[in-house]
DNA sequence: TACTATGAGCGTACACTGTACCATGACCGT
DNA sequence: ACGGTCATGGTACAGTGTACGCTCATAGTA
C-alpha cells in the first residue's frame, strides 16, 4: 500500500484550522479524497459499465482497501450520487449573450455527448432522487436562460420538462442501440436487423431498415433534427417581451 | 416444496408430441414456467425495486429453489431482458382508425402510466441491446401508423424518435421525482425543496418553486402538454398524401 | 409390468458483493 | 514524551449469480 502524505502548504495552515481530511480534499494527485475516489468510479464504470463497478476493485485502482473508501463515501448509493453528479458538472451551461434558442441547442448537445460518453449514468438516474449540486446549479442556469428569454415561470416549466425529456429520452434509446456511425448502422440493419424483421410479420419495419440503408441513412443528425424541431414549438410560448 | 403437476390435456397429447416442458408453458397456475417465472418477477420488482430482485427471493416467492428457475431462463440477464418485454406488452398499441395524432396520443400516455406503474423498467433499458418481441411489435405497429398517415420512411423514423425519447425521458424524470400529485407537490416544494434553495444562490428556481406552489401546478398535467406540442410540431411534416 | 431415457427440480459449492467492526499506527498539539 | 485524533485496511458475515451434479417422477418401449 504506497500511500503517499499531503504536505500541507504552511500559510493554509496559518490562516485557519484545517483538518487532515480537508487537506486531502484539495490534495489532486496524492492520497485518497472524496474527489479523487469519485472520479476513478467514473473512470471505472466507463471502462467496464456500471456492473464492473465494486468497492473492492475501485479500492484497488486506487491502490488502497476496500475499507478505506468508507471514509469519503457513506455507503456506495452516495458514491453513485456523486459520480452522477460529476456528470452534470461535465455539461456545458447554456452560454449567455445569445439568443435562446442557440444557447439551449448548445447545452442539449453537450448534454447529450456527455451522457453518451457515461451511458451507465442514464440507468442510474432513475433510482436517485435528490438532485445534486452541479444539477442544481445546471437547472438554475436553464431556468435563468428561459426567464430571461421571456418564458413565464409556468413556460419555463414547460419547456424544462419537454427539453430534458428529449435530451434523456434520446440518450437512452442510444445508449441501448449497438451502432453508432452511419456505417455501422448500414453494417447491422442488413446482417443482423433485416434478417429478423421478416417482412409478413413487420412490413413497415422491414422497409424502413431496407430504405434508411439505402438512403445511406446517419444516425448521428437524428439528435438535431428532433432538438430544433423542440425548440421552434417552443418558440411562440414566449412572452416575446 | 409443494409442486404440483399439470395434468396434460389428452386430445393435446393425440395431436402432436408435446415436450413436457411445452406443456408447462401453456399451464398457468400449476407448475413452474418461462411465463410464471417472468410475471413473479415483475411483481417483485414492482414491489420491491430492482435491486431487492434476487434469484433466491424470486424462487421463494415461486415456491420453489433457487437453481430450478434457470430451466427456464438462461441466466439473470435473460430474465431482465423477458420482463422488459413483458412491460412493453402491456402498453396500448396506437388504436386503427382515427386520426394519426389521436392514436399517438393514446399509445404515448399508456406508455408513461406503464413505465409509471413499473419505474425499474427505465433503468433496466440503457443496459439492454436486443429487442424482444413485444417491443418489434409495438415498434412496427406505431411505424404503420405513421406511415399510413403520410409520413415518408424518414419523416416516419424521425417522428419515432422524437416520440419515444419524450415518453422515455419523460417517464425517466417522473421516476426520480419524490411526488407524483399535485397535493404532493406542495407539500415537498415548501418543507423540502425552497429551504435548499436560497435566493441568493438558486434565484429562478426559488422564484420558480414558489410560483408554481401558488398557482397549484400539478404535475400531472405536464405531460399532455409536452406531448401535444411535439404532436402538432410533427403534423407540417406529413406528405398529407 | 419391467426397463430405460428424459428432464424438472434443487442441494451444494465457489467466487464475489457491500459493509460492520475493530486493530494499527502515523500525525498533531500539548 | 505523551495522549488524542483519525486515515487505513484486515477480517468476517450475510447475501449474490450460477456451475455442477444428484434425485426421482414421468413417458415411451418392450
Amino acid at each position: 500500500m504506497t500511500v503517499r502524505w499531503t504536505i500541507v502548504k504552511p500559510f493554509e495552515r496559518a490562516r485557519r484550522p484545517v483538518s487532515a481530511r480537508e487537506q486531502r480534499q484539495v490534495a489532486s494527485d496524492a492520497g485518497l479524497s472524496k474527489q479523487r475516489v469519485v472520479v476513478e468510479a467514473v473512470r471505472l464504470a466507463d471502462r467496464e459499465g456500471v456492473d464492473g463497478l465494486s468497492m473492492r476493485r475501485l479500492a484497488g485502482a486506487l491502490g488502497a482497501g476496500a475499507m478505506s473508501l468508507y471514509h469519503y463515501v457513506a455507503s456506495k448509493e452516495e458514491l453513485l450520487d456523486a459520480m452522477i453528479d460529476i456528470v452534470f458538472e461535465e455539461i456545458e451551461l447554456p452560454p449567455e449573450g445569445t439568443d435562446w434558442q442557440s444557447a439551449m441547442r448548445r447545452r442539449a448537445v453537450s448534454a447529450r455527448r456527455v451522457l453518451a460518453c457515461h451511458p451507465w449514468a442514464i440507468g442510474l438516474m432513475e433510482s436517485r432522487t435528490s438532485p445534486g449540486p452541479a444539477n442544481l446549479r445546471h437547472r438554475e442556469a436553464v431556468t435563468a436562460c428561459l426567464r430571461r428569454a421571456g418564458f413565464t415561470v409556468l413556460m419555463a416549466t414547460h419547456a424544462n420538462w419537454l427539453l430534458d425529456s428529449y435530451v434523456y429520452g434520446f440518450a437512452l434509446q442510444e445508449a441501448s442501440l449497438p451502432f453508432d456511425t452511419a456505417y455501422e448502422f448500414a453494417d447491422m440493419a442488413e446482417d443482423v436487423f433485416l434478417p429478423q424483421l421478416p417482412p409478413d410479420e413487420f412490413p413497415y419495419l422491414n422497409e424502413s431498415a431496407a430504405a434508411l440503408v439505402a438512403a445511406g441513412y446517419d444516425p448521428a443528425e437524428e439528435f438535431i433534427f428532433g432538438l430544433d424541431l423542440v425548440l421552434a414549438a417552443l418558440e411562440p410560448l414566449r412572452a416575446s417581451a
